[in-house]
DNA sequence: GCCAACGTTGGC
DNA sequence: GCCAACGTTGGC
């Protein structure tokens, strides 16, 4: 099993959004970066676990944990005219595009901010730490997944 | 809201 | 195939 950073920002999609979503789970559609579509399409398995990430806001921090319930598929926003992530390069014969399914899996009872993860040695190489690291979605290790687990006060 | 860092596009 | 211009991301 693998285990990944989901990036989003909250006033888009939220970790609240996908609980409140039919069986607490969501496509995770609009990835238009080939760096991590290609993560989708060839690491991501059902049952992995991942972190979801709230950026661009006031304090950016990980709220939570997911999990995989669909392997990579086809995003259909992309040749939706009407969506924001329409691509006229992608079509539903020769989809360029492709999403996961999560689902909700805990919300922690503090988020683990940014800046609290800067402060530990340990994770020093974290992809999320890196400079000018803007992929939306990132693999963890599972060192680095169980001690920031290790960080929840619940 | 600013702007540095990055990815993509397209003219040549 | 280079690289300038442009658009986007995301911390601050």
């Amino acid at each position: 099993m693998r285990h990944w950073l989901l990036k989003s920002e909250p006033n888009v999609f939220s970790l609240e959004d996908l609980k409140n979503c039919p069986n607490q789970t969501e496509h995770w559609d609009g990835i238009r970066n080939y760096q991590a579509r290609n993560l989708m399409r060839d690491g991501m398995k059902v049952g992995d676990r991942a972190f979801f990430y709230h950026s661009r806001q006031a304090e950016p921090a990980i709220v939570g944990t997911v999990r995989v319930v669909r392997e990579a598929y086809p995003d259909h926003t992309s040749w939706d005219t009407t969506s924001k992530y329409f691509d006229e390069n992608s079509s539903e014969e020769n989809p360029r595009w492709l999403m996961v399914d999560v689902q909700f899996e805990s919300e922690f009872s503090l988020p683990i901010t940014l800046k609290e993860l800067r402060n530990i040695p340990e994770l020093k190489e974290m992809f999320l730490l890196r400079k000018g690291m803007r992929l939306s979605i990132q693999p963890v290790t599972e060192e680095e997944f169980e001690l920031i687990l290790s960080l929840v006060k619940d």
